[in-house]
DNA sequence: GAACATATTGAACGATCGTTCAGGTGCTCG
DNA sequence: CGAGCACCTGAACGATCGTTCAATATGTTC
């Protein structure tokens, strides 16, 4: 019992964290209260004040490991050769891993969050920025003769339609068009 | 000055209105309070409370609102032969008029507030179903040899690129790759 | 002009919010 | 042992929230 006891306890504060993205995720900004984040996480109202300096900072750190997550989602797999490897990622993104509701709900709350607060827009962009960035060096790895702006090109495009994919797959699933864009990505990523 | 009078005076019931749509694009939903709401239209704060039953038929007012938007972009345009038409529509998404920050964020905000109450998810999920309806209604005017359900699936894969357009346009402007969508969406809805 | 419905106001209510703070627990180190 | 430190608690504060309501203004009807 101890071991179980001690798992329970220990790092309240990343409790408190996923606390705060569960609400997030569930009930959007308007259910993240302290209160409700600290009932969520099973700690004292003021020890959520003690981890996170307010409340702006508690959601700055929740929106950053949304960045995290997005990241790893154009991480090079090495096992694999340079075009598999790009198709994996591509094929990521429709990975039920990932399309699970409480995450995109997250990534849309982020994005509502970022028109209304100046200082999440700043998260949000970055977060946006490495993406792509991420996403063109796998598509140059794959395709060493185009040119770096046609791999920017080409990684912008897949963004817009994977946006959009993420966005339709949360307001009303449609697993086929989802395949379909899925296999548009993987067209445009390796034209030659 | 009696004219001008009048006009600012009559329908508080739509100023209170427009108020709300604004908070909601500007501040998110935590910043469209009925205090808020009602210093933005000039009324006072009775007043919201006695044409809005409550602070969700507010809500719910403003997401209708949203919603005849939505439609106007796939409302016919009957001056012009069925091809025309369509491409006039796919156009109209990335039309400047339509594309202006104030709107893309008000979309967002409605689809943010439809993750986390299940009676705006329906008011959301009513007014995707008539985008598509309208869309693919389109399509079959140009291309009366497609089946219902190729015209169906057709608007579904330019459904789902628009979304991305739309937010893509909204994080961060990138005029090209927003024009090449829209090219890749008329070659979808208008391939042989 | 009296009667009436409609529109409008701002004060007041209890609830909840973010934040602060004095105090309490358990641990380490000299 | 006791001083020091990190962790944790819940009460308390003032501010703001949504909602209610008595009072007043405005306009219409007989």
């Amino acid at each position: 019992m101890r071991a179980v006891d001690a798992e329970e306890k220990v790092d309240r504060q990343a409790r408190i964290l996923e606390a705060a993205l569960r609400l997030l995720s569930l009930q959007g900004i308007s259910g993240v209260s302290m209160r409700a984040v600290a009932r969520e996480a099973g700690v004292s109202l003021g020890l959520v004040n003690y981890h996170y300096e307010d409340k702006t900072s508690l959601i700055r750190a929740a929106l950053h490991r949304i960045e995290e997550q997005d990241i790893a989602l154009v991480e090079p797999d090495l096992t694999l050769e340079p075009e598999e490897r790009l198709r994996a990622a591509l094929k990521r993104v429709a990975d039920p891993e990932f399309l699970t509701t409480e995450y995109l709900s997250l990534r849309l709350q982020l994005w509502a969050l970022a028109q209304a607060h100046e200082d999440f827009e700043r998260i949000n962009t970055a977060a946006q920025r490495r993406y792509r960035a991420g996403l063109a060096a796998l598509i140059h790895a794959a395709r060493p003769e185009l040119s770096p702006d046609e791999c920017g090109e080409r990684a912008a495009d897949i963004d817009v339609i994977q946006n959009g994919l993420w966005l339709t797959a949360l307001l009303g699933l449609d697993r086929d068009s989802i395949g379909r864009s899925v296999r548009r990505c993987e067209e445009i990523a390796l034209a030659d």
